[in-house]
DNA sequence: CGAATTCTCTACCAAATGGTAGACGATCTG
DNA sequence: CAGATCGTCTACCATTTGGTAGAGAATTCG
């Protein structure tokens, strides 16, 4: 088998919490997806609830490895945030538990949200500080930053992982589809965040108030 | 009491369902909190997963409810986008759990999404067909409107009801804050939907390719 | 080699879960 | 009034759940 048996446990547990969710995955069935007692699980992780924020703690390191890695080439204005909507579906098509996880903790009361977020709170504020630097330098639309990225937020998630809202508007949820409407998708981003004035000449009108 | 024990079990089971999901909604904690015993729930609904399929349908008719109320006033437009919006918003302050219960059951894998699925789709024809019209009547830029209405729902929906990661973000969930978060959206999707030529004169550019 | 540590297992357990059977009172109906 | 229907209840039950206790194999270490 590859990896240890703690990563193995780690590995499914993330798969089963974010497609089945916290409460509709039992200890036993976790157990018996990767063959060995559920005894051995609750050895590596003292209790569920333990094991869950294991989970999380993974989880937010993959999300932040996933953004460091598009980030780092350094990209301007709308062509960064492409390329972090492409890299989010390719993670929801290779890995769609990752961001059923996602859903699963930023659930309203969820016990674990603050964990979560703790964790991911630099590469927010990474995103944050550069989306007010673009619209500083003019190359994204001006709005209010932390909003903006609540709504890139949802959308992106939203539409990378809702399947079955897929399905019930006629979306066959195939690989060429999720093409489709990942380009869609950013088409309608680019219409809401590109300035207006996309032809080279000075931005010659004022702030648009 | 308020409504017969029937009505008032959907209720309270929607309320339950729609927050904490399906799988960590009890019975007994369900007629705990209605003041009755498990056995009364049992005796209307003969089973937990048939009270989950009548929740979902009271679920479905409320929300077809809420449109038909918006749409009926025949506007125009991005105004009758905005118009949902605030609706759909209101509707997340006033019941959480309505929104909620739509989330769950647009978990991937659910036995339930056709469900509802099949109870909404009227609703989201008439979507469907209004972004045609209002599009071809150069009042919403061009795009495929079932990629658009699919944005458009996780883009409003989960604006509307992922507090968890607002609260991430730094944006507090207060009333006042549910408002900005709506403004700014309304924002966001006019500058995405709205023609770009918003001044009277006829469309000179061609279409953009 | 022998002892200690690490890991996985068998054997249980108490509580909670969804569900069945049927008693009992209220209400409707002939 | 008598019987049937309806609605809620008490009493149980089999299964599943997360978790404990501790045996025993394997590995590491002196």
């Amino acid at each position: 088998m590859t990896g240890s048996t703690r990563d193995r446990i780690l590995d499914e547990a993330m798969r089963l919490f974010g497609t089945d969710g916290f409460a509709a995955t039992s200890l036993d069935a976790l157990a018996d997806q990767l063959g060995i007692r559920k005894q051995t699980i609750l050895y590596h992780f003292p209790s569920k609830q333990l094991l869950f924020e294991a989970v999380i703690d993974t989880a937010a390191l993959d999300l932040a490895k996933v953004f460091e890695q598009e980030v780092s080439k350094g990209l301007r204005g709308f062509a960064q945030v492409e390329a972090i909507v492409r890299r989010v579906f390719r993670t929801a098509v290779a890995r769609p538990e990752l961001l059923g996880l996602v859903r699963e903790v930023t659930r309203p009361g969820s016990l674990s949200a603050d964990r979560l977020a703790t964790q991911v709170a630099p590469v927010l504020d990474r995103a944050r500080t550069f989306l007010e630097r673009e619209m500083q330098a003019g190359r994204l639309r001006r709005s209010d930053p932390s909003m903006l990225l609540l709504s890139l937020y949802s959308t992106v998630v939203g539409v990378a992982t809702e399947l079955e809202v897929q399905r019930a508007m006629g979306l066959a949820p195939t690989l060429r589809g999720t093409v489709a409407r990942r380009q869609e998708l950013v088409r309608f981003l680019r219409a809401a965040l590109e300035p207006r004035v996309t032809t080279k000449p000075a931005p010659t009108l004022g702030p648009v108030l």
